[in-house]
DNA sequence: TAATGCTTTCAGAAATTTCTGAACATTCAA
DNA sequence: TTGAATGTTCAGAAATTTCTGAAAGCATTA
């Protein structure tokens, strides 16, 4: 493959936006590249066609396997290893927000809960508690919801989606039949 | 106000949970310490509480300030100004998503829409462009899907939330419906 | 107009994160 | 058993981000 200006410059912003979603620069270049590539490349191509060395392209996809973001692959009597992006757009949408609320949502959850399990020392700590049971209960509400969404099949998300805030009239029209049904 | 363990800890986390959302360790202490406190602070008071210097405080309350995310107020008779955080949790909430989707996704799509009305130079391109486009239309789903999502009531968004996954149970049977109508 | 009390700015220091490359590990073929 | 090809690790270098504190700015009051 050839870094043509466009490719570049595709993989070069994937690389800033990557690190502001939990992975660094580098992270971000070789998923890029991996993406919108369609034939597997080996670590070497890797570290050639973005300039980085082979310690770093090691640990780049030593994340990006955590991550469950790529797969490698063989061919016949070549001892290399060829790395692939895996999953669709999609499924690589839904590792991110899975691998961020586990990094990064679930320990402040817990800390939260632990703080608001101590009685309150003073009419200060009371007054904290009650914030910190606020900002508890939205992430805790927040990530089960999004858990909720992410169990649905894409169809069904891409239908709510298009919905938009059209979504208010089914749910004034549900509330509607759940009273009939209670009469 | 004193430090307490609790409130210590609390703030503590909080900084580092910032630094993932999108602001500094030091915005989100400060952010932190606002919330939970009923009182106004003043400068001082923030980077004594802290251990930080007079000029982190200014910078870390001018950004946010920027975010919209504190208020000044003043007393009779005393020239210093006293900061307070502004808004409901969710208010919150809607101000980072709001600041990220500015900060971080807009400009990508913009990148990968400049990027799509390129011509494909070869059938690299060509492949390159149509994984580009799915990453495209993603992301622009998703933050159309926000941001009308924002601009429902919080009691309609909390409705939607309570549903969870039965929300595809809503959907089928609103189609049910559509189908009826069409009939 | 000078002094006071407060805020803001910003150059460079300190802390943190990322990257390199040499050393080591592993596998296979000769 | 040796050596060639590849992958991994990690100490320290380089880059980046954050923080400090001294200087400057801005009202207000004496």
């Amino acid at each position: 493959m050839r870094m043509t200006p466009m490719i570049e410059s595709f993989v070069c912003h994937f690389g800033e936006m990557g690190s502001r979603w939990g992975f660094n620069r580098t992270v971000g270049q070789i998923y890029a590249l991996l993406v919108i590539n369609q034939q597997p490349l080996c670590a070497n191509d890797i570290g050639e066609l973005l300039g980085i060395s082979r310690g770093n392209v090691s640990m780049g996809l030593k994340e990006l396997h955590s991550w469950q973001l790529v797969q490698t692959t063989h061919r016949p009597g070549d001892r290399k290893d060829y790395y692939q992006s895996r999953g669709s757009i999609w499924d690589m949408a839904n590792r991110v927000f899975e691998e961020r609320r586990k990094r990064e949502i679930d320990p402040t959850l817990s800390l939260l809960r632990d703080i608001l399990l101590d009685e309150a020392g003073n009419a200060e700590e009371a007054y904290a508690q009650e914030r910190i049971a606020e900002i508890h209960d939205l992430l805790e509400n927040i990530t089960d919801w999004a858990q909720s969404l992410q169990s649905l099949s894409p169809e069904k998300l891409n239908t709510l989606m298009k919905l938009g805030s059209g979504v208010g009239k089914v749910l004034e029209f549900k509330d509607k039949l759940m009273t009939k049904k209670a009469d």
